[in-house]
DNA sequence: GTCTTAAACGTTATATCATAACATACGATA
DNA sequence: TATCGTATGTTATGATATAACGTTTAAGAC
């Protein structure tokens, strides 16, 4: 199972603040709120969850807020999105302007987030010698946890 | 420029038309125009764009008659789906079995489709490093190629 | 040839994901 | 406290994708 230590969440929304003030930037209550759903999750999530959720909270909010805080969060490096699912995932490595590599399981869709900087340095030099220059880079791998595949080889051998 | 000798279209259809026999499935008139408008657009397109070119022509399909296409020609491995800008494209590798890695311009949409064979092993060995097995990987690289590049920084040096 | 069957396709409706546009509220600061 | 930029609320709609079900088609069995 994915380890998440009590102080994570707190851990995560106090560098968030902490960011936003030397970014000069508000981490206002929706995309404290949105964040903090993102975080205590164990797999990624739509935005149209985090919608209900938020509305079975009581508040009312419209696509909109969901998808500004969402856009917000993404830009300052605090979540990533997920493109072939159209999910959204709490970014685990603080401090770090980083790529993001995700390693999701296609069955029970646990996912890891590494690091992955070795990725980054072989993207560069491919890039490079097409003449393109990286900017940022997407790589999402589907794949089977051990546990999966286990269950997936006792289905069908 | 995308270089597209005029017998890229016909040796990608001859192709598929071989693979599929081999196969034992059917590369119907739909899947075959699909596919043919995919390889004479330059850039990615999106299914409804597909889906309007067809209804220029004459037909007067539906969106599932298209996505039931693009479907196909996925399984198949003829054609690549960019999911973070819900586009399709044409596979330009024949006869590999491969890992897409995708340098896409984000000024001019500009799309290089790479082997990455390098790419596979990297996430190969970080895949088994956290116990998942790698079954496919989707890899977009946000770019600029290099008249962009040089364009951007006219504009704001 | 024609019967059978599975695959493909047509059609309607609807689910899902995301944003445009404009009004209102809020917060920092002059 | 007046101002102005940022954030949010609200309504509507755009864009992407699929469910469900009926009909057609193609390929092999007889």
């Amino acid at each position: 199972m994915d380890k998440q230590p009590s102080n994570t969440l707190s851990r995560i929304l106090a560098y968030a603040e902490q960011e936003c003030q030397a970014r000069s930037l508000r981490l206002t209550p929706v995309r404290r709120r949105v964040l903090e759903m993102l975080v205590k999750h164990k797999h990624p999530v739509s935005a149209y969850q985090l919608l209900d959720e938020l509305v079975e909270e009581g508040h009312k909010p419209a696509p909109p807020t969901v998808y500004r805080a969402l856009d917000f969060l993404l830009e300052q490096g605090f979540i990533h999105r997920l493109a072939t699912q159209n999910n959204y995932v709490a970014c685990m490595h603080l401090g770090a302007r980083h790529m993001g590599v995700f390693l999701v399981c296609k069955r029970c869709k646990k996912t890891v987030e590494l690091l992955g900087e070795n990725v980054r340095d072989t993207l560069t030099e491919l890039a490079d010698k097409n003449q393109f220059s990286l900017e940022e880079a997407l790589v999402e791998v589907n794949c089977l946890c051990l546990p999966c595949r286990r269950q997936s080889e006792r289905e069908q051998p």
